[in-house]
RNA sequence: GGGCGAUUAGCUCAGUUGGAUAGAGCGUUGGUCUCCGGAACCAAAGGCCGUGGGUUCAACUCCCGCAUCGCCCA
């Protein structure tokens, strides 16, 4: 806000497109400044002192009000000085009067953001390493929504894939009663799952044990082979059986999410992607646009190929560089599917999926699903996929093949959607070995972090750990709480807690880490906002007079005055910056920073004082009302901010 | 073998895209509380920003080499 007006101001005088803008070493110096003319010195072949003194001066012809003085120090640095108390009376009135809405911008985006995000097989548990992608993609979306943007959010479920054809394998051939070919009654097959434990879990350790028996059983090699063809043929009652477990998986992985306030518009299934034929006029399309090319000699021979390499002679032979999306026996490859799923997304098909609702969700909005039974969306007036952008959150072990899918679209001459396909990629959640250990992982030699494994059932599971930091929070506290406070101070404790790494980040999840509720965690939030919502509330209670006037602030402010008015006055341009940068690591920085100072504030109103006065007790009404109207303008700043991370906002713990 | 990413305090991590004296949290040491919520606050100690070159008035930040770790492709 202050910082932008600076930045405007100068790009003026100047005609320099970007000016960034630093803090001073010493207060003294000023609260802004800018080196700019330092580095415009070499380029306009002047002193930058000379340069910087001329700015100055057109500068002080004609000073905006929150700038109060301008002054120069060698090389060439300019400094600013802020007239805080026309800040904050300019500041406070706004925050009070938008409210929840301050700092959104008024205008609306035109461009519609789709969101891929959670996309866990649907063939066993959640462990926190989805929850990472979930939370992620998550707050990419609020982000979006407040920017302004049409934002439609979907979950794709694999529901085809090798992994859920291992549990059907495992459900129907591991244990006894064995399913018999023929046989249409299922309901001793689905007996195997106790009813004593959630269905995720029992799966999480079926699909272990299965994967563990499968290297020593070839036999059941054979089984999961057939398995695989009759739900790719769609044959009773084996697909069908294996659509209602995936469906049950996906309606567990819901509510593990819906723990963390996480919600969808649209579940994509792939199984809908093949039904819909959706590959077939891809595959058209790529031959029409010519990016397609069929080999009829060398290592790829009788492969559709999108040439990108080429061929290249390495020490084990000759090798191409060329992405085949079809094989030499005509099977699709994963490339050629999300290839495929990438244009529907974009609206570049012709064909669509069919709809129907699924569920209502705890937010209130209904989450729809493709249906090969359902109806066409126009019949719903709902009108999915047609985005302008496109971003796909997926771990970094899948660049290659996202870079593939947008290579491909520019192949096709879809230039711009190829360049509005945005991978938001973030490393792998691993364990730490004693984390590891806990879990009770075979000892691991000499490694820094081990990597969670589904084919040997270690990690942790997602509520589980949901569990975990719920029960060390209620530990904690010093009075008993209540249990929706719990599960609220948990879910922000998760979510800072993977949201405050860069996504080029490892995380390496250690249990003391993951579960600590002091210092820089989302419990300090929640605590700092319930703390503003107490002091108002006894306000309120005690009938002190806090009615905000213009006119209350006073001439001087104290440094904790300060630090908290220029936090507040950084929140919307921090939700811009990561909405350009898709680093939500920005967001938690901010938070903990507003939240911190307004503690400073709270603790040390008067820092240069031996007494500190608490706000309500303050004899000089003025006074009072200004302190009093600074933690409601912190207050409805944070639960802002705390909203778009997907946090609760408590009043009270 | 080729490509991508990482390397910052004892530990876990930030660092607003090249600016003045590199920041948090945890841990350690010492301090603060009769009062609005102590899961708090204040202070101290702790750094060759992996390493060697280069570009620049100015490099944690940009370029090149090397080392180590992780991941992809073969």
């Amino acid at each position: 806000m202050i910082r932008e007006g600076i930045a405007e101001l100068l790009k003026s005088i100047l005609g320099i497109e970007e000016i960034p803008i630093n803090v001073p070493p010493k207060r003294e110096m000023g609260d802004f400044s800018s080196a700019i003319c330092l580095a415009l010195a070499r380029e306009r072949r002047r002193p930058p002192m000379e340069i910087a003194k001329e700015v100055i001066e057109k500068l002080k012809a004609n000073l905006p009000p929150p700038i109060q003085e301008v002054t120069l120090t060698p090389p060439g640095y300019i400094n600013f000085k802020v007239d805080w108390p026309y800040l904050a009376r300019e500041l406070i009135s706004e925050i009070l009067e938008r409210r929840e809405s301050f700092g959104k911008p008024s205008s609306k985006e035109e461009e519609k953001v789709f969101i891929e995000h959670t996309s866990v097989n649907p063939n066993k548990a959640m462990h926190i390493g989805h929850l990472r992608n979930s939370v992620l993609g998550d707050t990419a979306a609020r982000v979006f929504k407040w920017l302004g943007f049409p934002t439609e959010v979907c979950n794709y479920i694999d529901d085809t894939g090798l992994q859920v054809v291992d549990v059907v394998t495992a459900f129907l051939y591991l244990d006894p009663p064995l399913f018999h070919a023929g046989s249409a009654d299922l309901r001793p097959i689905w007996a195997k799952a106790p009813e004593d434990q959630p269905l995720d879990y029992f799966c999480w350790d079926l699909y272990a044990r299965f994967e563990n028996e499968l290297e020593k059983n070839p036999s059941l090699l054979e089984r999961r082979e057939e398995v695989l063809h009759q739900i790719e043929k769609g044959e009773h009652p084996v697909a069908p059986f294996a659509k209602e477990l995936a469906k049950k998986i996906v309606q567990a992985h819901l509510g593990t999410v819906g723990q963390l306030n996480i919600h969808y518009d649209l579940l994509n299934w792939e199984s809908d992607i093949i039904c819909q034929g959706f590959w077939q006029e891809t595959f058209e399309l790529l031959k029409e646009r010519g990016a397609l090319r069929l080999e009829t000699e060398g290592p790829n021979e009788g492969c559709w190929v999108v040439p990108f390499g080429g061929i290249i002679e390495t020490s084990d032979g000759v090798k191409s560089l060329d992405k085949i999306l079809v094989r030499s026996n005509g099977s699709v490859t994963y490339t050629g599917k999300d290839i495929a799923y990438q244009l529907w997304k974009f609206g570049l098909l012709e064909r669509d999926f069919l709809y129907t609702s699924w569920d209502l969700q705890a937010n209130g909005s209904v989450l729809w699903t493709t249906d090969r039974e359902g109806e066409p969306g126009d019949l719903l007036k709902r009108r999915f996929g047609h985005a302008g952008r496109v971003i796909n959150v997926i771990d970094v072990r899948q660049s290659y093949p996202q870079k593939v899918v947008s290579e491909c679209l520019r192949q096709m001459g879809f230039e711009k959607e190829a360049e509005r396909s945005i991978h938001l990629a973030y490393e792998v959640v691993n364990l730490s070995p004693s984390a590891a250990r806990i879990l009770g992982a075979e000892e691991m030699e000499e490694k820094k972090s081990i990597a969670m494994s589904g084919r040997s059932g270690t990690g942790v599971k997602a509520k589980d750990f949901i569990e975990m930091v719920k029960k060390k929070v209620v530990e904690k506290a010093d009075h008993p709480l209540e249990e929706s406070v719990a599960s609220a101070l948990a879910s922000a404790a998760i979510r800072y807690y993977l949201l405050k790494f860069t996504p080029e980040s490892q995380i390496v999840f250690d249990f003391d880490e993951a579960l600590k509720t002091t210092g820089d965690t989302g419990v300090y939030l929640e605590y700092a906002h319930a703390r503003a919502c107490s002091i108002l509330r006894k306000a309120g209670e005690r009938n002190v007079d806090d009615h905000w006037n213009r006119n209350c602030i006073p001439s001087r402010l104290t440094e904790t005055e300060r630090n908290l008015l220029n936090g507040l006055s950084e929140f919307s341009s921090v939700v811009m910056r990561t909405g350009k940068t898709l680093r939500v690591s920005q967001l938690t920085e901010y938070a903990f920073d507003l939240a911190a100072s307004f503690t400073s504030f709270y603790e040390h109103p008067d820092p240069e004082s031996d007494v500190q006065t608490p706000f309500i007790h303050l004899q000089d009404q003025n006074l009072r009302t200004f302190r009093l109207s600074l933690v409601r303008a912190f207050q409805i700043v944070m639960g802002n901010m705390l909203r778009l991370m997907g946090m609760p906002s408590l009043e009270k713990i």
